[in-house]
DNA sequence: CAATCATCCGACCGGTCGTGCTAAATTAGG
DNA sequence: CCTAATTTAGCACGACCGGTCGGATGATTG
């Protein structure tokens, strides 16, 4: 690994952290700089732009969430377990991956929703990708009789993105101590399983 | 009537306007002014800092919020539908309010999430006072019989909301055309009367 | 009609943003 | 060890940001 590589994979690791607190688009050149000990224009001839080093940033950010959420769930048993833990691990990933704050991913969404361009995009396509390999779990749950035959896989989801989301804003902006709770019971129910009627 | 309440009232829409495009942090003074035909000074001699500006914004947005979306329960059949006329006005509000975009309140809400203040401790307390009225519409829901007499009240209303953010996600940031049917489906499961098993 | 006062404009401040350029320093290869 | 390529610093730019100030304007009132 040459020094240039070593460097650009400090200041992205830098990158996402500012991103998990600040948001995507509050990854500003000066700050980011300071933060890693270098220049502004130093960060520039490793990325060349704005937009490219936020594309890197969303990369770098996608890789820790698919290792750290997705990759462990080979390993867990079939069907709702499996499902399950990938949602224990999406509530917490920013921690477990060594981040700060939260997840970066909503952040962001919320700050390109209007703005169209190739960072939307890719962030849209980190989103989809994580949709299907989602849908394929739930699938899976179906088939091994964890969830009703008839279940609606995508709707499933929808309603499994809607409690992360609301984590999110529960845990992020209103500090709710019980955010975990809230997210938790609501799987429950949403598996079929209900602490309440 | 005076002028500069008339003048004040227009600004105030504008800004509520720019709120819902491009978050609340992204109504910046000199397109404000140039939207209402004024320059920044113009603006200075009605708030006086930029946070009063988002502040008195907040206001207006709320203000409009519980004319469009709470105001019109009263006239409704008490319990479930009540409850359920509450959640669709609160799906489509800023069509009904005549406002662009999205809902200024969620984008609010990532924005502010790590900035104390006034702001976010106004658009906190915002959040708190629909959930207490939803809160009562839940608890009244129970008390007709439409929904189970162990409901919990909070848990309920935590999964409203994160049917509401799914939303909220889904038709801004993925264009989804099948978010509203999504919601729908969500409140339905919620309800007890599930389409799917 | 005249005096007053709310209202608004134009110019300007210091600061930060993303973006370029050039030159120096550091690194790696023969 | 010397050279060539890579990497970083220094500096400056134009644009935008929130904010300030004196003065022109227009309406209101006595």
């Amino acid at each position: 690994m040459s020094k240039g590589a070593r460097t650009r994979s400090t200041i992205l690791q830098a990158a996402v952290e500012m991103a998990c607190l600040h948001g995507l688009a509050g990854v500003s050149l000066q700050p980011l700089a300071d933060r890693v000990g270098m220049t502004k224009s130093g960060l520039y001839a490793h990325f060349g732009s704005k937009e490219a080093l936020q594309l890197a940033t969303l990369e770098s950010a996608t890789d820790r969430f698919l290792e750290t959420v997705v990759a462990p769930s080979k390993s867990e048993a079939p069907g709702l377990p499996r499902l399950e833990g990938l949602f224990e691990r999406w509530l917490a990933w920013p921690g477990n991956a060594g981040l700060p704050g939260q997840c970066p991913f909503f952040a962001a969404a919320s700050e390109f929703d209007d703005a169209d361009g190739p960072v939307r995009d890719r962030l849209e396509r980190t989103f989809r990708e994580f949709r299907q390999v989602s849908l394929q779990l739930i699938a899976s749950a179906v088939r091994h009789g964890h969830l009703p035959q008839a279940t609606d896989s995508e709707q499933w989801f929808h309603n499994l993105m809607a409690l992360r989301q609301a984590h999110h804003w529960a845990a992020g902006f209103m500090r709710d101590e019980k955010a975990l709770e809230r997210a938790r019971a609501g799987f429950d129910r949403l598996a079929g399983r209900r602490r309440v009627a």
